[in-house]
DNA sequence: TGAAATAATGTAAACGGTTACAGTAAACGG
DNA sequence: CCGTTTACTGTAACCGTTTACATTATTTCA
């Protein structure tokens, strides 16, 4: 035994079942038919070796990584399992394996992406995991790429999977408004240049102007899509000597709201009567909240399926750059004020 | 232009940049000391040409794929959130990538695991991933492994990581025995087979025994850990024309929690008056479910680093073969009674 | 000052597969 | 019956790195 590695190649098998490697290799790729014969053999010898192909060595010849690629800002927040399993289920089907990279602006100034044509067959770039510079960088070299939650920069065409924010925030924005007579709508972002949070800011204050309610910046926090920043945010605005006067609470995601729950509770404000809550994505505990959280259902598994599936679409060259918007739906429960 | 790929080879850089091949890798790896000014060259020439190194041929040559994987049976679960979180902080940190992949009994028949030697340097496996045998025969094969929430099967010298889950569960049972006064206690597993399940299970049946209340088996139900299945579970035992009488559920985690919940409020049932509920880990929306879950915290985050940490120390040339359990402990809030 | 040690670099053989190209045997068709 | 197709199979180059070993340039020091 002066093998330096332990591992069986192709050629164990090769040699084993009396044919060349080529020959091994084919079968195994099932590109060119191979005798029923030599069949037989190599299924016995290869389970009788052993032998697993060595991945490395494969991607080498073939310059395929049958690996792709999802980038993250991060994975601090319950929105990700159902996009997880979105993305995974597919890749699993397809017989792929799937690394998951966060990378974000901190991370930028001394690295470069952790995955990228390097490693991977394709990428899905959730949000701003990518600056537009590289996005544009890979764009250029044909490398497949697909945008979830995030449409393309200008000029550049990148297909794109998302859900309909605007339209949905203003309408559950009015909601609050109109039904339930709210005018003083603290607003939680999310991450800056987050196009979920971006889009909803607008559908905010698209809601507040059509309806003649002048928008007070004061009221606008930094939530981060996350329940510590979020909690953090609402309480500190809650603690301020002068804080403005509010009756409602739009908070970003349902992550969020876990956060600014907790905040006002702490707090002793009651929910829905001293101030309505609302979130989005209806994440499985949206429900049984306490109170039971209004918010938008966002279809963020089925999200993640499309998007890898048009992700496989283009590795099997069909090019594409539509975006495609998925539709959104209120779901009103008692934080609002509705079902009480 | 007539190479076949595009990209850009250690060979351009070596050419560019007047040196050989051999001093290229070397300064990219900082094996061995290149002269600084054969090292700015480099550096103007490596970003000039743009040039990443091929995984694919890195992995080959060094036998090194710089790559871990985590197995899971599913990503069903808020639960893995904070786990991967956990696994991936520390993956980056080391400047690994992480392969994320789910493989269950189900596929167990026709593949292969889908993460191994062939594609990883080491692996996290989760629970019942993976059956004994195959971990037998990558633990002989010295392949780097570190279990999680899952003790090494006898005979097995195999790192792991888990939590405290008998003496927590009796502990946590008891409390419903002796201070709320509850002896029809329904019980819902989580998969079969499912180490933490199957150690809730003896904390549960050994909590009764010690207060001579006899096990009985219909008050015993398949949860699966999972918010849907837990649902059906309980509804079904709910519609059931001669069910037995319960007066509180352990829903075997918080996520099954949610779906009890949700079959409870659905049939009128009221929490804790009706029926006390309680879960386990004590995820992020614990505190703001209706009611408020009384539950176990579990530093799930904490586990996916340790673990993580201890097969870099694998890797490290580190041998272990220690089972860490960390401890947990017992939250109480409203849904058993308490804090009414 | 020159031999020996040290530091930096180069050469070329792996690593374990894929695949273009060539070859051979059997089947086919006129 | 023989040229042509068809169906497999083999040979060997190549994928883009790493690294053992050899080589050269530079110090060190007796």
């Amino acid at each position: 035994m002066t093998r330096r590695s332990s591992s069986v190649t192709i050629r164990d098998v090769a040699r084993e079942a009396g044919v060349s490697v080529a020959t091994v290799s084919r079968y195994i790729n099932q590109n060119t038919p191979v005798s029923t014969n030599v069949a037989e053999r190599l299924d016995v010898v290869m389970s009788k070796l052993r032998y697993v192909p060595h991945a490395a060595a494969r991607n080498l010849a073939s310059r395929k990584t049958r690996v792709i690629g999802l980038l993250l800002n991060n994975l601090h927040n319950d929105f990700f399992v159902p996009l997880l399993n979105g993305v995974e289920a597919v890749v699993r089907k397809k017989g792929y394996n799937l690394i998951v990279a966060t990378y974000h602006a901190s991370s930028r100034n001394h690295m470069q992406p952790p995955i990228g044509p390097h490693n991977t067959d394709g990428l899905l770039v959730f949000s701003d995991g990518l600056m537009d510079e590289d996005l544009v960088t890979l764009n250029t070299s044909g490398f497949p790429m697909v945008l979830v939650h995030r449409t393309p920069p200008l000029h550049l065409r990148i297909p794109s999977v998302t859900v309909e924010n605007i339209e949905i925030t203003k309408k559950l924005v009015e909601h609050l408004i109109q039904v339930h007579g709210k005018r003083r709508i603290l607003f939680l972002r999310g991450p800056i240049h987050q196009e979920d949070s971006v889009r909803r800011e607008a559908g905010y204050r698209s809601a507040l102007q059509a309806n003649g309610i002048p928008i007070d910046e004061n009221l606008i926090l930094n939530g981060d899509f996350e329940r510590d920043v979020a909690y953090e945010a609402m309480n500190g605005f809650l603690s301020r000597q002068d804080r403005a006067t509010f009756d409602s609470v739009f908070t970003g995601d349902d992550d969020a709201a876990i956060g600014v729950l907790k905040a006002l509770h702490e707090n002793g404000i009651r929910i829905p009567e001293d101030a309505a809550v609302i979130g989005f994505d209806d994440l499985g505990f949206a429900p049984f909240l306490n109170p039971p959280l209004t918010t938008v259902r966002a279809p963020t598994e089925t999200v993640g399926q499309i998007a890898t599936e048009r992700l496989f679409g283009l590795l099997e060259n069909h090019p594409s750059d539509e975006v495609i918007i998925l539709p959104t739906e209120i779901i009103l429960r008692r934080s609002c004020g509705c079902q009480s």
